[in-house]
DNA sequence: TTGTAAGCGTTATCAC
DNA sequence: GTGATAACGCTTACAA
């Protein structure tokens, strides 16, 4: 515990050895350096009892690798970037490595800041969840030669890999679902208009309906950005139509339930009045009334990969980058009635 | 870009200086050492064009400093941590720190790996929201001298500033709140016995039957953890008692929701055939049917204030450990009934 | 008012 | 098989 004793210097001279021989030890690479045995064991046992934590910013300088990543995204307490984070802080870990976690508000300026500070610290690689509006910071930055990967909101500008989920597909898979159950008027309930996810989804809305044959009045998509209020105010503009729509599908799930409270306190029942379904699966999902139809991404898997690529990418710089996309799946539970 | 111009040493020869120089004038020790007005802009407006990032960790090693904190949290994925860790990093970057997010996955094997970690890396202080069933680790950890502040989960056995709700008493407004609505037979879902936070409630629950005369057989304590299907498994059994409450304290929120899950397959509506009030507000909590009226933590705070404590503790490790209690509230919606 | 040089704790290279 | 030494990029006491 005394402090003198943590560094590699005094715990090699207090059993006898020179740093080197310590270091190469403790490193694993005691046998490449042909280290006896017997001081291999010794070291280990003697570092285990001593405590020693060896410096990993004294090793970052010197080995020019601080075996730590940065994670950068809009919002922690968002579910959705919490679960990402989680997967990605487990996926570095197993791989020896540290995430140093940046949320930058859904504020672009936060970001830029935040990937200067990474930068600064010397992180290895870059998990970024970019918040979506410009992007002019993340091609300077990729072309700087820091390895990065991004997630989620995905700029074809940047040569860079990326992860995200199959937005289109999934929503064509929502609409498909709701006509098959003879919807006819089908709306849409979209999140932040600039971002790549959301045009995606909304895309892939049009499709839908399009290959169910069916037309869209063009005031059947509502919504700004992907909070509760606007799913609100989205759900009541939508209903006071001439034409209200008999199923909606909703790009967010704060949408999803905005749009619920607002039909509860109008008298209108899901899925009886109108169906919803709804983009992300979360842990309440199936447990509040009714359960609701989703169309879940998979969180888990989508940390992996950036990890997983990032990692590529770190270990070989030369290669042309991937862009990998997820399937989403429709998990049907009680929001949608036939018609 | 160019990678070698990133560094104090060569930028200051482009730019006809001493890396000395520069060095003051980017910590903005220009005045105190007297450096020209002049050279200092000439510095100032170099740094910004070139686009020099000066490297943390040759400095973080200079300096026996890294402006960096840990974060050891059991699960970032729940919606508590999230909201905490946002705080937590909102406020370290106001005062320009970075911080390392470890996940502890609920186990404290990997909360030992982690504050290893967190020590190998040098940061300057640790925020923990421990897993809560061991501690001696965090004992001796105090006992190093690194600052320390426990969050949420609290051991009076360790020598570190702590915050934590007031959950005892937050428990206690509850059953009042269950009480001052006629109801006689309250019940209570716990959650993990072991940690700190569970105790204290189940002690307010107590307290609070006490208070208002109320008996309380023993079975009307059930669960064994956080999760939803612990709640519904608690809320089975205690409606299968003769005598079933009309009212439930759940001692979290995932333990509600597998619990109204559970009522609605029994075809029991809430409130009208059972009250709900549960700890943990979320952003959903006024958004399902009915809305839940909850104990609501102060997430933010909570957040603020272990910083706060973080950062006296760093400037003056004399002082004895502040133990901070942040109050709950009472947020009545509509799944408490009248009797 | 600015520059020189030592040292923070490691590890790779070279020497023995 | 192991040890001495230089270097990673920065800051600060001391020198000029």
């Amino acid at each position: 515990m005394d402090p003198t004793t943590h560094n590699l210097k005094s715990f090699a001279e207090t059993i006898g050895l020179s740093p080197s021989t310590v270091s190469r030890v403790l490193n694993g690479h005691g046998d490449r350096y042909r280290i006896s045995k017997k001081t291999q064991e010794r070291v280990i046992k003697a570092a285990e009892q001593s405590g020693i934590v060896v410096n990993q910013v004294a090793r970052g300088l010197r080995l020019q690798t601080t075996f730590t990543l940065g994670l950068v995204i809009p919002d922690i307490s968002n579910p959705f970037f919490a679960s990402l984070a989680r997967q990605v802080e487990r996926s570095a870990r197993e791989r020896g490595y540290s995430v140093i976690l940046a949320d930058s508000q859904e504020s672009t300026e936060v970001e830029v800041d935040s990937l200067r500070l990474m930068q600064s610290r010397r992180v290895d690689g870059l998990v970024i969840a970019p918040v979506g509006q410009r992007y002019t910071h993340l091609e300077a930055l990729s072309k700087s030669g820091l390895p990065m990967v991004l997630v989620d909101r995905v700029f074809d500008q940047i040569h860079a890999p990326s992860v995200c989920s199959a937005n289109r597909q999934g929503a064509i898979d929502a609409v498909t679902e709701l006509a098959s159950q003879g919807h006819k008027r089908i709306a849409c309930i979209q999140g932040l208009p600039e971002s790549s996810a959301n045009s995606e989804r909304v895309a892939g809305y049009l499709d839908g309906l399009k290959q169910a044959g069916l037309e869209q009045p063009s005031e059947y998509v509502a919504g700004d950005d992907y909070l509760s209020d606007s799913g609100k105010e989205a759900i009541t503009k939508l209903m006071s139509l001439k034409e209200p729509p008999t199923a909606v599908l909703a790009l967010g799930n704060m949408l999803a339930l905005g749009a619920m409270h607002a039909l509860r306190e109008k008298g209108l029942r899901v899925p009886n009045d109108l169906s919803i379904i709804t983009f992300d699966d979360q842990p309440w999902s199936d447990l509040i009334d009714p359960p609701l139809t989703t169309i879940a991404q998979d969180n888990e898997e989508l940390g992996d990969t950036a990890v997983e690529l990032l990692f590529k990418e770190m270990e070989n710089t030369a290669e042309t980058p991937e862009h990998r996309t997820l399937p989403t799946s429709l998990i049907r539970r009680g929001s949608v009635s036939r018609i």
